[in-house]
DNA sequence: AAGGTGATGTTCAAATCTGAACGACATCCA
DNA sequence: TGGATGTCGTTCAGATTTGAACATCACCTT
């Protein structure tokens, strides 16, 4: 076969990739804490219920909910179960589309939300947005938009 | 109780935020497909064989490792006994303090890395490093790093 | 109208992660 | 020297994640 000569990471490189891994290892293990200290959620708990809050008539289908919050579809079926049983979410068959499930935020979900989401933005900006400056921010905004469009578009 | 008002994230924070977290997210889920496709590896597998390399004698303290790695202590024991079953790494107790347990890079680790290493790199430049611009590069780590600092530090 | 193709959500087994509890050893100070 | 205190790595139970396999239903072409 041919070896194309590997073009490994210089000094820099490695720095800046190893601080953006280390980064999101050790603010999601942060986040995860005091989301369960808080309110017994888990991170991708949390996001399911703020992004189930934003959509229109608070319910998503289970496909692009998982989509967006970028886990599997099992996993979200785990989770939206969990949520259920907590009482935060129903599910509804989709009108539309007999295959369809509907997540439907519940008003405790909504209460829930409402009571968790202030101290979860708290370490988000203590930890990440805060630190930053208003360039910093831009540049790294940009640069994430551009490779989560390639990490969505490609296979 | 006195209640601050919450500062919430404005649009571009919120996209900010969001940002960074669905491509960490992405990208973990590209790198650990490309790994289990190529060599069966996982991520912190892959890491872990890593920082050994790098480390002088190959060996580091199973406590070290899991902090630089950013793995719990008990991941950290459970994925050196599989990389040991694997033959990659040998656990050798430390001359210095009956206590500790040193994990050490065996040839076939070596030779393991060597031969995923390329693929890996090559994923982590596709889709992070050689999308961003020099300026955002420094920005990102800059800021990673700032976070990262933070984040080791408190608690 | 009917079959082929594709999408949807769930189930299942397997792997992994985490925190708490634990036993073994180090270190420090009286 | 002898506890008191702390660190080290492991074990354990429980929770979560993933991909593959699956049954159900939608859609499109003929």
């Amino acid at each position: 076969m041919a070896v194309t000569d590997t073009r490994w990471l210089d000094a820099t490189e490695l720095a800046a990739w190893r601080a953006f891994l280390n980064t999101s290892h050790l603010l999601e293990r942060r986040i995860e804490e005091q989301l369960k200290a808080t309110a017994g959620l888990t991170h991708p708990q949390y996001e399911i219920l703020a992004r189930l809050a934003e959509a229109p008539g608070r319910q998503m289908r289970m496909t692009e909910l998982a989509r967006v919050v970028v886990v599997s579809k099992s996993a979200l079926t785990y989770q939206i179960t969990q949520l259920e049983k907590a009482g935060l979410v129903e599910r509804t068959t989709c009108p539309s589309d007999d295959r369809g499930v509907l997540a439907v935020l519940t008003e405790a979900g909504t209460r829930c939300l409402d009571r968790v989401a202030p101290g979860h933005v708290e370490v988000v900006r203590a930890y990440l947005i805060d630190r930053l400056s208003r360039a910093e921010l831009d540049a790294m905004t940009s640069a994430m938009l551009r490779t989560e469009e390639a990490l969505r578009t490609t296979a």
